[in-house]
RNA sequence: GCCCGCGUGGUGGAAUGGUAGACACAGGGGACUUAAAAUCCCCAGGCCGGAAGGCCGUGCCGGUUCGAGUCCGGCCGCGGGUACCA
């Protein structure tokens, strides 16, 4: 009897896949399709354990959808754009194209003997100018729907390496490689109206109803829509060429307890009041001076600038409330300005007090007026409570009330509106970096901006260009700025920004409809394959990534390139959980950590060390990420036990939605279960023909077949697995007769085709499975077998288990009541006396309670 | 800071509000073998007990319920996102 090779087994059945084009998508208007995506990869140069735990998802959904019947779409790409390969440029000296296409190929190679049935046929990276060059007739179609305009917004300024930093290479203020503060500078930039959409993206969220209630969760809040107040506070003496300062409140209720006016340093009115106020205009600088991020402006200190103007109240004209600038309003939000209650506010509160503020005392409260202490008591908006000192009569309301009485009062005294308000920004794309789509337009001298014409796209990245010095190649290249204008035919120059590249992410779904079309897409394609019926990918990208795809599907199809139904492009959304990993670390010559791979580092119960013994800082245990080196490599296990071995154990490891450490140990022994089964399969040709229990192996094959079935539909990959191993003991050690036994060794092979498609083609020409098992049909459950005649209940006393009780499953109440109080442990329990309640539920648990 | 999650044996984890710890890993014991490997069998949450059995137990505190890992409120810890990492 030979022995499981997977070296063997695995090339075998890819060869018989690839010759058989089991996997080929075809358009076929007569077969219901089925369109499965895992998030493509950022070709960082090694495929890692997650992304092998991403795909094998997927291509157990694929398999399982092929073997329904389906006409399955299950693409593969490259996110290809990005800052990475553009520090490997300055880095090693190496063109960004070079260096990514150089990955994507390594990359390839390792997903290549995983054998999944992605359909590289209509694969692309972002960065194939045939993409982005599409890419770009959608940029102009969308410029021309008035989806896209230019406007000022502010940058991480490095003022030593004179370049725009991410924030991510913002490093407690300072630029990663230069050291230098950093600066917020305000660069003239391109944006998409995604805010245009902020009503019909988030109404649409209740229509999505195979996405997880996290993700729809957090849209809605990043969508942020709020009712309030927008009114003007009227300065006591008009300064810097204003009259006011308009505000907007979510919390009018609360107005009379302002205590001061604050304004963003980057208000109109601050930035203009610095003329005349060096102080002030220092005190700006600084809070200029850092990261442009939410993070880093909501946890900084919070600090303010007394201007020593003065407003009016709006309902009391004597009432004088002070200007302040302070650093934590932002100008992104609302009007840049807020008035302050710090009775129901904490963040007032603790800013009043540092700067010594007076305080209104609380006019909400549960009971009279108090002082306010060092707790703001902010009112719910759903629950009631009484008012005091309030000026529209109410007196016991609830928040919501109270906010919607406050704006009708403000309305219908004209001095203020009820407006809808969004928290949702536009899209800023505009990215001073080389290594992205370039934007098509060229700067006119005569005609100002002007989209490049279309039959001139792809507006190519040059291949010369030179990465010797921070900050973006295009602007300093000799030639490839200077273009003709597409308009007069004139001198022009083109714009060197190009695209973020969630862009590039945020319509691939759709290319891979028809990806080799001379259009962005083919309606018929779209038609028939839109929308992805299962989208797959990590939870990181609840927000940015799907929010942005669900906004570009909106104006796809504005712009004639998808069917008014894909405007969702998403029905079903499954978020896998990250792999995690502690990351490790030596201290560099400039301060900054050097990482390391895990292995390269040899870690002991009280710390780790490298080869050569330097000890290694231990950091905490974070999504995979090449930046960190934290990653693991799965060709390991691959080289060792195979691809099957390396699929099982990523699904059998941790349920798919959880974050998952990273260890090696348990491979091993998935080898080893995977080995036995194919054991029991060769031993089951030699095994007698008559045999004894095929009833209840029939029994545990239909209950396997069930259990697997539901534990693939609900992305239970873990508890299936769980199933399989129980049932594949259950068939080792059945006595059964030979065809029985062959018969629930197919099925076995069937359910653990989705994960060890390789095991289980081999097992089903062994046992004389017809044709190849991916495309077999899924077996089916009978449900005469599935029904049990008795059944164990439990028995508890006060909740807790204390006997339990066999029963013919549709014996009736009164009958379990009667054998419930026979039973020795209950009249134990009962000593004499009668139960207070008696609960049955009928083939579940009976509980006395005494 | 704000938004969203997660927390169960030594470990990964299972459990429509109904027997907590399925299924595995690591561990212990045994069989087979000259030996090893491979394979097979048994044990195993903690505490007390020879056993029967009892008490405790799903991050912490409280609540709802006949019954809570599961629902509600408040904490603690960890992770993701925070608009230029992808």
């Amino acid at each position: 009897m030979s022995r499981y090779s997977p070296a063997d087994v695995e090339p075998k059945w890819q060869a018989a896949w690839a010759e058989a084009g089991t996997f080929a998508a075809e358009r076929d208007e007569s077969r219901q399709k089925y369109y499965v995506l895992e998030m493509f990869p950022y070709p960082s140069g090694r495929i890692h354990i997650g992304h092998t735990r991403n795909y094998t998802m997927g291509d157990v959904v694929a398999r399982y959808k092929i073997a329904q019947g389906f006409n399955v779409l299950h693409p593969m790409g490259f996110d290809a754009f990005g800052l990475p390969a553009e520090n490997a440029a300055m880095e090693q000296g190496v063109h960004p194209g070079t260096w990514t296409y150089q990955n994507i190929a390594d990359m390839k190679a390792q997903l290549q003997p995983l054998g999944y049935t992605h359909d590289w046929s209509r694969s692309f990276a972002t960065c194939d100018p045939e993409y982005y060059g599409q890419q770009q007739a959608l940029f102009i179609d969308m410029l021309d729907q008035g989806l896209v305009y230019r406007k000022a917004a502010v940058v991480n300024w490095d003022p030593v390496d004179l370049t725009v930093l991410a924030n991510e290479q913002v490093i407690d203020g300072k630029g990663w490689r230069s050291g230098a503060p950093v600066e917020r500078k305000e660069l003239t930039q391109w944006f998409f109206a995604i805010s245009d959409f902020a009503s019909d993206l988030l109404d649409a969220i209740d229509g999505l109803d195979s996405w997880p209630d996290k993700v729809k969760t957090m849209q809605r809040n990043w969508i942020g829509k709020s009712r309030g107040l927008k009114f003007t506070w009227e300065l006591t003496e008009p300064a810097a060429g204003f009259d006011g300062i308009e505000v907007f409140t979510t919390r009018p209720d609360t107005l009379m307890g302002a205590n001061f006016i604050g304004v963003s340093p980057d208000h109109p009115l601050a930035r203009a009041l610095e003329a005349g106020n060096a102080e002030l205009a220092t005190f700006n600088a600084d809070c200029r001076r850092m990261g442009t991020s939410q993070e880093d402006l909501e946890k900084a200190e919070k600090v303010g600038f007394d201007t020593g103007l003065t407003v009016r109240h709006p309902l009391d004209p004597d009432w004088h409330l002070p200007v302040w600038v302070a650093n934590f309003i932002l100008m992104d939000y609302g009007t840049g300005a807020i008035f302050a209650c710090p009775a129901h506010d904490q963040r007032d509160l603790d800013f009043s007090r540092k700067y010594g503020l007076p305080v209104v005392d609380t006019f909400f409260a549960l009971d009279d007026a108090t002082p306010v202490g060092d707790t703001a008591f902010v009112p719910p908006k759903s629950e009631p409570v009484r008012w005091v000192n309030h000026f529209a009569g109410l007196d016991v309301a609830t928040g919501q009330e109270a906010i919607d009485t406050t704006i009708a009062f403000a309305e219908k005294n004209g001095w203020g509106e009820g407006v809808t308000q969004f928290r949702l920004r536009d899209w800023g794309i505009s990215r001073q970096r080389f290594w992205g789509c370039p934007i098509p337009v060229v700067h006119c001298d005569t005609c100002g901006i002007v989209a490049e014409k279309k039959e001139n796209l792809p507006v190519r990245l040059p291949d010369d260009a030179t990465f010797d010095r921070p900050g973006n190649p295009l602007d300093w290249h000799p030639t490839w700025r200077n273009t003709t204008c597409p308009k007069c035919g004139g001198p022009a120059l083109r714009e060197t920004d190009t695209m973020d590249t969630f862009v590039d992410s945020s319509w691939y779904f759709a290319r891979f409809t028809a990806p080799r079309a001379e259009t962005p897409t083919v309606m018929e394609d779209a038609a028939y394959w839109m929308n992805v019926d299962q989208y797959i990918g990590g939870i990181e990208h609840a927000i940015l990534h799907l929010l942005y795809s669900r906004f570009f599907a909106r104006a796809m199809h504005i712009c004639g390139h998808l069917p008014a139904d894909a405007t969702e492009p998403f029905d079903a959304l499954f978020t896998q959980g990250m792999v995690v990993h502690e990351t490790y670390s030596t201290p560099g010559a400039d301060g900054r950590p050097v990482w390391h791979l895990p292995g390269n580092v040899v870690r002991g119960d009280d710390g780790a060390a490298l080869s050569d013994g330097t000890p290694v800082e231990v950091g905490p245990l974070i999504k995979m990420s090449k930046s960190k080196k934290n990653v693991v490599d799965p060709d390991d296990i691959i080289w060792t036990y195979g691809a099957d071995t390396a699929r099982w154990f990523v699904l059998s490891d941790s349920p798919p939605e959880r974050d998952v450490e990273w260890t090696a140990s348990g491979a091993e022994a998935a080898f080893k279960h995977l080995a036995r089964v194919y054991r029991v399969a060769a031993e089951i040709a030699d095994a007698p023909e008559q045999g004894s229990g095929d009833e209840d192996l029939l029994r545990a094959m239909h209950k396997a077949i069930h259990d697997v079935t539901m534990g693939i539909e609900s992305f239970g990959f873990n508890a299936a697995i769980a199933k399989l191993y129980a049932f594949a003991n259950t068939l080792a050690k059945s006595k059964a007769g030979r065809e029985t036994r062959a018969e629930a060794m197919r099925v076995m092979a069937q359910l653990m085709a989705p994960m060890t498609p390789h095991l289980s083609e081999e097992i089903w020409s062994m046992l004389g499975g017809k044709g190849l098992i991916a495309t077999a049909p899924w077996p089916k459950s009978d449900p005469a077998y599935l029904v049990e005649d008795t059944v164990t209940l439990p028995i508890q006393v006060n909740g807790k288990r204390r006997s339990e009780l066999k029963v013919a499953k549709d014996l009736d109440k009164d009958a379990i009541e009667a054998l419930v109080l026979e039973d020795q442990a209950v009249q134990k329990a009962l000593a004499g006396g009668a139960p207070k309640k008696l609960i049955v539920v009928p083939g579940r648990i009976v509980n006395v309670v005494v």
